[in-house]
DNA sequence: GATGAATGAGGATTCATTCAT
DNA sequence: GATGAATGAATCCTCATTCAT
């Protein structure tokens, strides 16, 4: 007999992730103290052990939920060529730049924690899986190595020419199909 | 005059990194401490602070080796393609495992150290001009990008058809170039 | 006129106490939270702090129940020690683990709480003055003591033999009387 | 190649048991936190994870010495029943307090500690051994839980009368052999 | 009355760094 | 130079207690 809605379990849920998430793009998993999240999202540190079992539980939960955005809407479009270039576009616009920090975030934890690698993993098999009737599996998996480049390149370099990225990779692809 | 020779120093100075360098691609930065580098190193606690500032300082020093290694002998090829594909095949490589780990958690520290961040750009942009007499930027980038996605995707799976991916790298540049 | 009937506290009073006790002789009190004992009862947190004022509250009445069960029927029996060998036979039977465990547990507790120091003392003056007509204090004070050393030794070792414990202490006070 | 000597790491040891011996005997395990010790031993909290790994750890060097202690030049007197009078003496004596309520603690743990329960029975056992050439085990199990009785009463009352306790018990025994 | 979500102070422990020897 | 013992601030987490519903 909860006291409180579904909903308003999930909006808590989501204020923590959200406050999570911000912190850990700005400083890192192992920059960021529970205390930091704490005050992000103005709730108590007894609350969110009620939400994630701990530190480790909310990493893996924003891992997931990183890739779980990443797969969503796969391979349903039109014309994948052109969804892939839009997909290139989006990792690498400013607005991004939390995206871009998880995600990089989220690499450096496959070294040392299994199922954070396997989430990883899992994200690339999805895309194979997702393109495999329009590529083959290697040029699937060069496709998604370019978006991964690209996502760093993009959050090291302010400046750089997205357009001229998209156009070349365009043009590489293009010829080939 | 000093007490030690230059040559011992250096040595010292070695011995040093590359215990951290194991430490650190074993377990990231931040799960590494100073004294599971201390006994990696075999040497003492004090020893270390006389060669390296602090942990922030080992960190930038391996990290920037680590770019250091990745623009060695850059442009000096004959063959700018087969150069370019033997880097593919070798961060793919088993024992490059230990480099992949470290460039994986030096990309996640670009998020918040300004300074590594600055080496990773650098890193990019010496690429780009070690390669600009034989292509252009955005090209450049987008093969700068394969071979960071093939770093990360070789570090999550072993099985992973190197052969297949370079073979499909090679055929979209061929017909490009 | 209270809203619900003196009995209904009574029995809500029991069912907190039993919980209590059940998870006090298991953990001991400081490895017991208020949410094990929520969790035991069935009850809910807030409902708990209506009947006791806190933790503190809780141990001190378990206590002093555990003192007034042992004091209880005290003195009125026709063969005083052959009651008092039944008392030593049956603190020492296995199905009073949880009472010993209790009586360890309110021991350790006299060196802070001189609430509970004073029911520990209190419960052997009571054996004193209940026996006071057929022995010396000193002797009851010997008895007592034997009864709670037998409590300790039953608790730590299965195997004791009872009925030995039991015959060399009746050997020894029939003889002197 | 240690920096200091073997002597200093034993005082050093030495320093933190007894800060620790301190706050346990005042206050109890549970209710001593290890800054009370920090502070009680004049050391810093970091030093003392040197010694031992946890409280948990420290809490089973105290009791396991507290059992060494009480077991120490058993069954070497020439008048075995003068020696047990006089450990009774020395339980009882006001100097004794900090044993007394160290052993009260141990014995509370015997509860939810396996290895402090195995300590507490063989401290049982080791008296039976030594004793047993000159009694059998259900007579000294009760001479032991006379004493163990006799530090849980004296710990209460500091009026006992502890001459008339040992005549009580000297003239129970004396009979009997 | 009854609930259980929410609080936040307090606890055990770690670890980068220093400094006396 | 070299050592490693020593420091203590900072971290993650627990839990007794409260109070809005």
């Amino acid at each position: 007999m909860p006291k409180v809605s579904a909903e308003h379990l999930t909006n808590r849920r989501r204020q923590i992730l959200d406050a999570a998430a911000g912190c850990f793009a700005r400083n890192g998993f192992h920059r960021t103290s529970m205390q930091d999240i704490v005050k992000e999202s103005g709730l108590s540190a007894g609350l969110i052990y009620r939400y994630f079992t701990g530190k480790e539980d909310m990493i893996l939960a924003i891992v997931a939920e990183w890739h779980t955005t990443r797969s969503a809407g796969l391979g349903t479009a039109d014309d994948p060529l052109a969804a892939y270039l839009g997909l290139l576009r989006a990792i690498a616009d400013p607005a991004a730049a939390q995206q871009r920090n998880l995600g990089m975030q989220a690499w450096a934890e496959t070294v040392r924690e299994p199922r954070i690698r396997a989430l990883a993993r899992q994200g690339v098999d999805d895309q194979i899986e997702a393109f495999g009737a329009v590529a083959p599996e290697p040029l699937i998996r060069v496709l998604v190595a370019v978006y991964q480049g690209l996502l760093l390149q993009a959050s090291w370099d302010d400046s750089l020419d997205v357009e001229a990225f998209v156009a070349a990779v365009g043009e590489l692809v293009r010829r080939r199909v």
